[in-house]
DNA sequence: ACGTACACCTA
DNA sequence: GTAGGTGTACGTC
């Protein structure tokens, strides 16, 4: 080469996986063979090189070369043998497509080159500096950062995609360093998709300060000892060998051994025959039209050419080894850990037994061993083999279902299709052999800027899937199985079909295992499988790349959801034996799944918010807050932001110096509320107007100012959302918004409560448990004086401070009664004298002395605490009085305070836990009740011991009495209370008043 | 952009 | 002392 000359170096393998991940695979030839990465290879290839010989873009390329990677395993394997060892094996669909591309390179005329044991980026370093040598300019086709290291004046690389060039100022503007600097920056910061090893905490902004600061790595290695930010300095040293070791690793080699010398890569003219040929072996049509033109060729006299296809991985090891030889975790090498999690969470099963308990062994051993294998799911394109599907589903009666939408709010989310999964018996009548398939109905188009956004091609009509799939789902004879399955309930709820006949993995999972660890489907999959699901980020993307799932490709989405279904039947199969063998079978059925469509139609309903009423309400907090600004920053001295607990304690402890001080467990001054109330105690303006302020700016952002962020566009109502499997004990949760945290103790919060408001015409109905947790705490542990006392109707608190204090129950202190309220609280959380000495601002060994008094009082409750806590260690759960475990598995733990802290859990979670079984079965008899009192009014929301009602005007006299039957009796038939259940109801327009 | 600390709302 | 969720600040990516 000479100067003058300008060598084009194409990254092949980078183009490959472009191509494959932009173009939709349903870009299949006539006989099925998916050519999606090739069709995308031509035409990049076809679009740089018109625009390489259009002159007036100044760059006209006189030699041209593809590169490819070639095998796997390369020097650098050698150096590192976890080198590259998280690859995983290329797609199934692309395996094909590799030998097809070589071909499509030689078509094009285009010397392809690959050389065993180098990747592409070195023989792409090499032949870059030897036509830089000539005196020749190269352009290096890729967008990887790999190959930025190469960049020089006369080096430039070329991104397709963006139609970007690369030179030094846009590295320096990325990365922050020079091209000859970016072997540093890549060996400080690694490479996870590489598995480069890196200094922990150091990513590329990091890494660029620290070259700029230090000049190079070398030095930077040598000067270490002075990086001023501990943590990074001890990373830093510690990892110097590693580092050293990703700079070997990240640096290409620039003398590959060269079997096509450089001049050999001369850019001949296209050969159009040639190149249609091959295009019309493709059936791209749309290319070989353009070609044809271009070369000025009568494509019709051209045949197609004969491309030998390979498939198998053994037919071109290269490219589709990698997983393999880089030790990917298959299939097996998870099975063992989830054998041996069956191993040591199941029940040990005798040999030859036929019990559940064996059946749920074996069934736990057979799954984690069946392979999960991503080939076999199907995309249904057509109503014949939709039905074809449902039919086999019937034949069955089981089935695995799931919804994929665009959001993880279901009033909001849009359908984009569902999945299936069905044991094939017929291969394999043990049913560890599960087909699934997906069933796109509304994915769009528009990856690339070529094609618009339209709907994407070969999806059955929305309605008509719907209407097949709305027979199997409201048919109770067939059993459908779904992972959270109030989530699809609800889509599926929008559509106008209600799911009739269902079970849910994650909710069987939360009857056997509240406690010991989450229920999500990924979890449980790992944890029963040994196998871990693609992950939603791997086939949508996040943060700022995100896409809703309806963009993406449909086979990417075939591969996701279908395995959600396989995975969902797979769990339950290894679930449903447990509930049995472990005898959790009446929790799930009886407080659990019945909860999902009766939660479901509360989330649906939602509560009307009054967002004047809010606003008002915002703009009062706004001025008040600002009052008290100015009077903080007068009495501080100095204006900063309040809201900064650091600058506060900073403030108030060092500057002012004020008394009291105490430190978080980080060491930051303490600004609790508890500190600055005391303060204030003694006098002190400036902490008494900083709770205040923070008591309103607390009410503005996290109530007046996000709850109109959640009124649903359509219904104008909020719809919060409840977590059946969130808490240890039992209790739901509720998010998005929260509104079981709606203010209620300030006369300022609760102004919050009147903005939520009934429909005109109706009435908000709050009926709410009276002392619910110290009833079942009486009945739990059977004590005399409480059971009289509920069973009187006598105030139990004042009742307490009797028996502790000899004070009789007529004419009672108020202080008195307020001590024995928070000694009686202090029991249900498992009572400890650090804790009630906080509580009640007093000395621990006055707490103690308390607490000594009111177990001699009632020694039942000393008794129960006790027997408790032993049933805990030597179980390692609690169980309610209907039965729910909640698991502590830590109980048994070293830590002091971690052991004390799982006891105190462990004698609340029964209480906690049995309160929340009462209001959950009066939830699940509600709307059958009311029903059958001819009412129509509608239960809206759940605050753990109250619910909330809408209820027509002319219907609250006799909704309230049903209602309050209901709850009172929530615990029949199946259980009989030793104390009567209480239970307050009013109606009001609004919450505050309802309450 | 994401995770942690802190603070604070509820039962 | 129990069980939750959320907003802001702040440090790191």
């Amino acid at each position: 080469m000479k100067k003058g000359d300008h060598l084009f170096l194409v990254d092949g393998s980078g183009f490959i996986f472009r191509a494959f991940h932009a173009i939709p695979p349903l870009n299949r030839k006539s006989d099925g063979l998916p050519v999606n990465a090739v069709s995308g290879f031509c035409n990049m290839l076809w679009k740089l090189l018109k625009d390489a010989r259009n002159t007036d873009v100044g760059v006209t390329p006189t030699h041209f070369a593809v590169i490819f990677d070639y095998s796997s395993k390369t020097f650098r394997n050698d150096l590192y043998d976890q080198y590259k060892a998280n690859r995983t094996a290329p797609p199934e669909d692309l395996i094909p497509q590799f030998g097809l591309i070589r071909h499509a390179t030689r078509a094009f005329n285009l010397p392809c080159i690959e050389k065993e044991g180098f990747e592409a980026d070195d023989l792409i370093a090499t032949y870059a500096r030897l036509a830089e040598q000539d005196g020749a300019d190269v352009t290096i086709v890729s967008s990887d950062k790999d190959l930025m290291q190469l960049v020089t004046e006369n080096v430039s690389m070329y991104d397709g995609m963006k139609d970007k060039q690369i030179s030094i100022p846009e590295v320096i503007e990325k990365w922050g360093v020079p091209p000859e600097k970016m072997i540093d920056l890549q060996s400080l910061t690694g490479d996870s998709t590489d598995n480069v090893p890196g200094v922990p905490g150091i990513g590329p902004k990091t890494a660029a300060q620290l070259l700029e600061e230090y000049g190079d790595l070398d030095t930077l290695l040598a000067r270490a000892e002075e990086i001023k930010q501990v943590k990074r300095r001890e990373n830093i040293i510690a990892s110097r060998e590693l580092v050293r070791l990703s700079r070997q690793l990240v640096t290409l080699k620039t003398d590959t051994p060269l079997d096509t010398p450089l001049d050999e890569l001369i850019l001949h003219p296209q050969d159009g025959p040639k190149l249609i040929a091959f295009l019309k072996a493709m059936e791209f049509t749309t290319l070989t039209r353009r070609v044809a033109e271009a070369c000025d060729c009568d494509a019709g006299a051209i045949e197609a050419a004969s491309v030998p296809v390979e498939w198998g991985a053994a037919a071109h090891g290269p490219d589709l080894d990698k997983g393999e030889a880089a030790g990917r975790p298959s299939a097996l090498d998870g099975t063992e850990t989830a054998a041996e999690a069956a191993a040591t969470l199941l029940p040990a099963a005798v040999a030859g037994d036929l019990s559940p308990t064996a059946l749920a062994r074996s069934r736990a051993e057979r799954f984690s061993a069946a392979p999960i294998d991503h080939s076999t799911y199907e995309t249904v394109r057509d109503l014949e083999a939709l039905d074809r599907w449902i039919a086999a589903a019937r034949e069955a009666g089981l089935v695995g279902f799931d919804t994929e939408t665009t959001s993880l709010d279901a009033m909001q989310a849009e359908l984009c299709g569902f999945s299936l999964a069905i044991a094939d018996n017929a291969k394999d009548p043990s049913g560890t052999v599960i087909r699934a398939c997906y069933v796109p109905l509304n994915h769009k188009t528009g990856v690339g800027d070529l094609l618009g956004g339209g709907m994407a091609d070969g999806q059955i009509p929305i309605r008509a899937a719907l209407e097949r799939l709305k027979g199997l789902l409201e048919d109770p004879s067939v059993l459908k199985v779904a992972q959270n399955l109030k989530y699809d309930y609800l889509v599926m709820r929008r559509h106008g079909i209600t799911v009739q006949g269902f079970d849910d993995t994650m909710l069987m999972s939360y009857a056997l295992d509240a406690g010991a660890g989450t229920h999500g489907m990924d979890t449980l999959s790992e944890r029963w499988l040994g196998h871990k699901p693609i992950s939603y980020k791997e086939v949508a993307g996040s943060g700022k790349g995100a896409q809703t799932f309806d963009m993406v490709d449909i086979s990417r989405a075939t591969a996701y959801a279908a395995e959600d279904a396989d995975v969902t039947l797979r769990l339950w199969h290894v679930l449903k034996p447990r509930l049995a063998a472990e005898r959790m079978t009446a929790v799930y059925e009886r407080l659990e799944r019945p909860l999902v469509p009766v939660l479901a139609r509360m989330e649906e309903r939602g509560i009307t918010i009054d967002r004047q009423v809010l606003s008002r309400l915002s703009g009062e907090l706004a001025q008040g807050a600002a009052g008290f600004e100015e009077e903080i920053y007068e009495l501080a001295g100095e204006r900063f932001n309040i809201g900064s607990p650091k600058q506060l304690g900073d403030i108030l402890f060092g500057k002012m110096g004020l008394p009291g001080a105490s430190k978080t467990k980080t060491g930051q001054w303490s600004t609790s509320a508890q500190v600055l109330e005391d303060l204030a105690a003694q006098g002190l303006p400036l902490p008494r107007k900083i709770v205040d302020w923070r008591q309103l700016t607390k009410l503005k952002s996290t109530y007046t100012d996000a709850l109109p962020g959640f009124v649903h566009p359509d219904t104008k109502r909020v719809h919060t959302s409840y977590a059946l499997a969130a808490t240890t004990t039992g209790r739901l949760s509720s998010s998005d918004p929260n509104l079981q945290n709606i203010p209620v103790r300030t006369a300022e919060g609760r102004k919050i409560r009147t903005a939520f408001i009934s429909t005109p015409g109706h009435k908000l109905v709050s009926a709410d448990y009276s002392q619910i947790e110290l009833r079942v705490l009486a009945h739990v542990a059977d004590i005399p004086q409480l059971k009289q006392a509920f069973a009187d109707g006598i105030d139990i608190h004042a009742m307490t401070a009797s028996e502790m204090f000899g004070v009789p129950v007529e004419g009672m202190p108020s202080e008195i009664r307020r001590r024995a309220k928070a000694i009686n609280f202090g029991i249900i959380y498992g009572i400890s004298a650090f804790g009630l000495a906080n509580q009640l601002s007093i000395e621990r060994s006055e707490a103690g002395e308390y607490i000594k008094k009111y177990f001699e009082r009632f020694p039942g409750i000393k008794d129960y605490m006790d027997t408790t806590k032993a049933f805990a260690r030597e179980n390692g759960y609690v169980e309610t009085i209907f039965g729910r475990r909640a698991h502590y598995p830590e109980i048994k733990s070293s830590n002091p305070s971690v052991r004390a802290f799982n006891e105190r859990a462990s004698i609340n979670a029964p209480i906690q836990g049995s309160a929340a079984d009462i209001i959950r079965r009066a939830m699940i008899k509600m709307e059958p009740a009311l029903a059958a009192a001819g009412l129509s009014a509608r239960m809206l929301l759940q605050v753990h011991d109250e619910l909330i009602f809408e209820v027509e005007d002319g219907e609250v006299e006799k909704a309230i009495p049903v209602i309050v039957d209901v709850m009172e009796n929530a615990s029949m038939p199946a259980l009989s209370m030793k104390v009567p259940l209480k239970v307050d109801a009013r109606a009001a327009t609004n919450w505050d008043e309802a309450h």
